[in-house]
RNA sequence: GGCCCCAUCGUCUAAUGGUUAGGACAUCAGGUUUUCAUCCUGGUAACGGGGGUUCAAUUCCCCCUGGGGUCACCA
């Protein structure tokens, strides 16, 4: 089968958590079955459109490494499009819609409907005391062909509906079965709106249609939805799609993923220096898992594994703490070049901090990082001594005399020390602590805070590696003086 | 509330009509270590309840309970 499927955002000027995962399942699901995965605007919403929302969007899409064939692109920081079937942005296809709404009036599928928003409310009002379910009276239904006509002479406001027809709609969903559901649950949706704009449902039949979109992955809110979509299908006569329906992402009460309860946009995640990588392949095994034992996978290898039967019927809570866990997996294991680059947004005052003495303070740090945001402060430990006191230099198991004394072997011990590598430094001190039958800590401790000025840090030899020789012995220096005095 | 969906450790999940119900995160206890982190070892921890079907149900069916979603001229 030639697969097709498509990833709709509104752009609200960030990517949501969920839609992440949509948008990432449905790229895993074309590239297994080698077919075209397409973005498409859906901004038909007026009032909540966002300047800068589908550059926004697309420049997010690409960090986090979802391609897509066709829809919209940036060229040169404007806005563009690529792909056969535009445009992809449904503000640009309004004629389309009418089109498609005046016909379905035209053969009795919808109707025209001049009710005011006021009555609708307190139709909705009046229903909702009486406990009757909150449905379109079909008021304008009775309206005669003259009527109709003579109003939209007339210039008065107008929507279309879909009217739905009596009976039950059932529909297949490749993750759950079918669902059945009773034509008089549902209402008779607007079709188009009195601005001349569609509504989703119009919008994204005609256009999954016009796009060739053969699969339809989504939330799972949009369930109770699909019926309206199966008969707008069936009016227009175009050939059903596969429909999955994906489970929710929640917040930790179970409640849909939501802000308010900490952040939900991927952006963010981002800027606090989650890795692309550890935020896709998190977000992947949120409600599938490819068989096995094993957390970490390579989007190649989620393209492979990727099955919509093997996508779980349950909500996924949101869990930060396994992020945190799979950010750190990542900073760790990722190829060093690659993290240098990510990692350009962070260093926060060590920015200016030239790039070999970036790379080694990277080298020694990326062990303890658990997002990319917490550089910063690291960081700035090796750009500026921090304040402390003598006795933050005395090892638990010594005193200040044995740390004075250390201290000033070291000193004189650097003069001869190559610096040039970890290893050197470490066989150089460990050699000094060997020969005369020293502890470790009696040495290293006070070795360490001094270099440090921390009672937490990276080891000694790795700190005196990145701040080499002058750097390293004028803090020495330092703490030789704080002890002595 | 109507309708719809869902139900394995605290969380993400695996597996099976017969298993000591497996893994990961978190947590606890050890180990490595100059500190922190990393890393290693081990432990605690789950089939929501009730009926069936069956020689046997966590697994299949039904009910209940619980949770969620949705009921706009928003998507």
């Amino acid at each position: 089968m030639n697969v097709k499927t498509r990833f709709p955002p509104s752009p609200t000027g960030f990517l949501h958590i969920g839609s992440l995962r949509t948008a990432f399942y449905n790229f895993l699901f074309a590239k297994k079955h080698d077919g075209t995965f397409l973005v498409r605007v859906e901004d038909t919403d007026r009032e909540r459109l966002v300047e800068g929302a589908v550059e926004s969007l697309i420049r997010t899409l690409e960090t986090v490494g979802i391609t897509y064939d066709e829809g919209p692109i940036l060229v040169n920081g404007k806005l563009a499009e690529k792909g056969p079937n535009g445009p992809y942005t449904q503000s640009h296809r309004l004629e389309i819609y009418k089109e498609h709404a005046q016909m379905l009036a035209l053969q009795g599928s919808a109707y025209y409907c001049f009710c005011s928003k006021e009555r609708l409310e307190e139709l909705r009002n009046q229903q909702t005391i009486a406990k009757l379910q909150t449905k379109y009276d079909r008021h304008c239904l009775k309206l005669d062909k003259e009527e109709i006509s003579r109003r939209l002479a007339a210039r008065e406001s107008y929507v279309i509906r879909l009217l739905i027809p009596d009976g039950e709609t059932t529909f297949h969903d490749e993750i759950r079965g079918n669902i059945t559901i009773s034509n008089s649950e549902i209402d008779d949706q607007v079709l188009m709106k009195a601005d001349g704009f569609p509504t989703y449902h119009l919008a994204v039949v005609v256009d999954d249609h016009l796009m060739g979109v053969t699969h339809i992955i989504r939330g799972e809110e949009w369930i109770s939805s699909v019926p309206k979509h199966v008969i707008l299908y069936k009016a227009f006569g175009f050939p059903m799609p596969l429909f999955a329906h994906l489970p929710l992402i929640l917040n930790a009460d179970k409640s849909k993923l939501s802000k308010r309860q900490g952040d939900v946009a991927v952006e963010d995640y981002l800027a606090k220096g989650y890795l692309p990588e550890a935020l896709v392949n998190f977000v992947a095994l949120l409600g599938f898992n490819p068989t096995g034992d094993r957390e970490i996978y390579t989007v190649q290898e989620l393209i492979d594994a990727f099955d919509l039967s093997r996508v779980n019927k349950s909500g996924a809570v949101f869990d930060r703490t396994k992020l945190d866990w799979m950010n750190g997996q990542y900073i760790r294991s990722i190829d060093s070049s690659r993290l240098f680059e990510l990692v350009k947004p962070f260093w926060g005052t060590a920015s200016g901090l030239e790039d070999t003495q970036k790379e080694k303070i990277l080298a020694v740090e990326k062990e303890r990082l658990t997002t990319l945001g917490e550089l910063a402060q690291r960081a700035q430990m090796y750009l500026e001594l921090p304040d402390y006191t003598a006795e933050t230099l005395v090892w638990k198991k010594a005193d200040a005399q044995d740390a004075l004394m250390h201290l000033k072997n070291l000193e004189t011990l650097m003069g001869s020390i190559d610096l040039s590598s970890r290893e050197l430094i470490e066989g150089a001190i460990k050699k000094y602590i060997g020969d005369n039958g020293y502890q470790n800590g009696n040495v290293l401790w006070p070795m360490r805070v001094a270099l440090s000025g921390q009672a937490q840090s990276a080891g000694p030899f790795d700190l005196l590696w990145v701040l080499g020789k002058e750097e390293g012995l004028t803090r020495i220096h330092t703490a030789i003086t704080k002890l002595a005095s």
